[in-house]
DNA sequence: ATTCTTGCAAATGATTTGCATGTAA
DNA sequence: TTACATGCAAATCATTTGCAAGAAT
């Protein structure tokens, strides 16, 4: 989406603002998923914040995802036919389309689905993900 | 939800039906799945299995998933949030709700959400997953 | 000095695979 | 016999954890 790209100085106030130190490493991999990429998952966020920063290990690319996470910088995606788990910058609420072609997610704005709900009383419904599986065409 | 149980002859007639041979294992894999369960993990059917076929291995109860799956038999629903894999007999199209406090999964039949698309032309809608996630009151 | 963060390697958990054995037509 | 199915153990893959070393305040 046309969501606006943050320059380091800003990458360092939201992660502070969230409560977390903004590490060099963190840096890297929230300005990587905020800016220069669309759904990627733990390698592929490895690969492009190795050419940055080299020495960054595994590990600590799965320990800054979630605490991205659990700060609300990000959001994880699980994919539900394919299993595969990959992280959103778009924190507003939104849905997702899956290209079945290429794997590739792509974000559907609230508006674009319009949702009823007929359940019984007892349900307390809290939230509402949709995947909605199809192809590109032309 | 209110769909028939299958006597063990239906489950064989269902396997070989769906090209596959009706052996002792998923006899009651599948019978298990159809009849006596609601959305178990593979553990779960192999815990269940394991009463009635004390010999049965997980590799054995992976397989058949994967081969009823493939057949049609059964659905395979991997759940957004906790990653958590579960089997589903209702091969009819339907929703699904979350219960966030049991983990449980509930059917939600296709007229208890209505759905409307507003995507772009060039999307190529092929199928829609609903994850409602929330908790039961009383 | 103390606290937090990182990197590495080992551990874990879920699932798949290779292969030798077993079973049924 | 021939094909297919099973069981076991090993392999794989993604992710997490323990811990010692490093950086920042």
């Amino acid at each position: 989406m046309e969501r606006s790209k943050k320059d380091t100085t800003e990458i360092m106030e939201s992660l502070s603002q969230a409560g977390l130190n903004p590490t060099a490493q963190r840096i890297a991999v929230f300005q990587y998923i905020h800016n220069d990429s669309d759904h990627p998952t733990p390698e592929q966020v490895k690969d492009a914040v190795d050419r940055v920063f080299p020495t960054i290990s595994l590990a600590t690319i799965y320990n800054t995802l979630n605490a991205l996470v659990a700060h609300g910088l990000v959001h994880q995606v699980k994919i539900p036919h394919s299993g595969r788990v990959v992280y959103d910058a778009n924190t507003s609420k939104h849905y997702h389309f899956i290209d079945e072609a290429e794997g590739k997610l792509i974000d559907l704005n609230q508006e674009s689905i319009t949702v009823d709900m007929n359940l019984p009383e007892h349900f307390d419904i809290q939230d509402v993900d949709i995947f909605v599986k199809g192809k590109l065409k032309g």
